[in-house]
DNA sequence: ACAAAAATGTAGCACAGGCTAATATTGGCG
DNA sequence: CGCCAATATTAGCCTGTGCTACATTTTTGT
């Protein structure tokens, strides 16, 4: 290999058997829709929590893109059972929805009091905190809640 | 606010902040055409160095997609001015890709080793750091940096 | 109550990133 | 040399995620 300097051979073996499966990239990959909906389901329920009921320009906001885009997003929600919408009406979660909202919340706020416990600065913290909950494994979870709890 | 319980006051202000300033997003979002090209650039550096040439199956490979979609994709690259590419020729980078080949794979190697420091597995560290790396800011790659070198 | 403003909806466009099927090129080997 | 296997290209399809422009519906304020 090249560049890995400061690793041990058992992971370098690791690492090739990783590329050798191609697994990693697989994930990495197809996610982004994913992605897509538990930062849609996250910001539904924060805004319910907040304003009462969410509506479409409220994420148009928030996510910074035309309402349009929302509506056909929202549907894609609709159709995938994580969202209710009638024509002119609020968005509401539907109890999938709201579970999903639930977990993405939790390990959000997890990264994001991890980040800080780093040392991390907090406007950056809230940044990358919003890039990185999607792709922590819960095994990284877990080590991330223990550091957490070990600076306390 | 809510579920914010261990947060202190002044984060939760941040936090508003950044939502009322709805920048968060907006990076996060288009970023997935940048994280796509520094996974192919970074791919194609590993595999010139370990073959020595880079072909177009190669890439379909790790990434588990047809060579088809590689061809293409290899194509926004070089309009994006990051490979050179002729017909059935190997896959080559551009001076600008070779660099932000290197910058990736130092990010991703730094990611890796911040985290297996952490005390993560090693196949999950592998998988984590591969959706992880395209997400961190430069100050949480220094403070990562710093936590690694304390480790040791 | 009614006009203006806000919110939604619809039509139609673009591009990224995925695919299969069919075609073409290259390279190597008998 | 000629043919086969590997590789690359092309055509044509799909979905997701973005947009503008325009139409419609609701809400709101006087």
């Amino acid at each position: 290999m090249h560049k890995l300097s400061g690793i041990s051979t058992k992971l370098q073996q690791d690492i090739k058997l990783a590329a050798t499966k191609q697994n990693q990239h697989k994930r990495t990959r197809s996610d982004h829709a994913t992605e897509l909906t538990e930062d849609y389901v996250e910001a539904i329920s924060e805004i319910i929590a907040d304003a009462g009921v969410c509506r479409a320009v409220d994420l148009a906001q928030k996510f910074q893109v035309s309402h349009v885009t929302v509506n056909r997003t929202v549907g894609r929600l609709q159709r995938d059972g994580y969202v209710t919408t009638e024509p002119y009406a609020p968005i509401e979660l539907t109890s999938v929805g709201t579970r999903l909202a639930k977990a993405s919340q939790e390990r959000h706020q997890l990264v994001l009091e991890f980040l800080l416990a780093l040392g991390v600065s907090n406007a950056t913290a809230i940044t990358d905190s919003e890039g990185i909950e999607h792709h922590v494994s819960p095994e990284t979870l877990r080590v991330m809640q223990k550091f957490i709890d070990s600076q306390k």
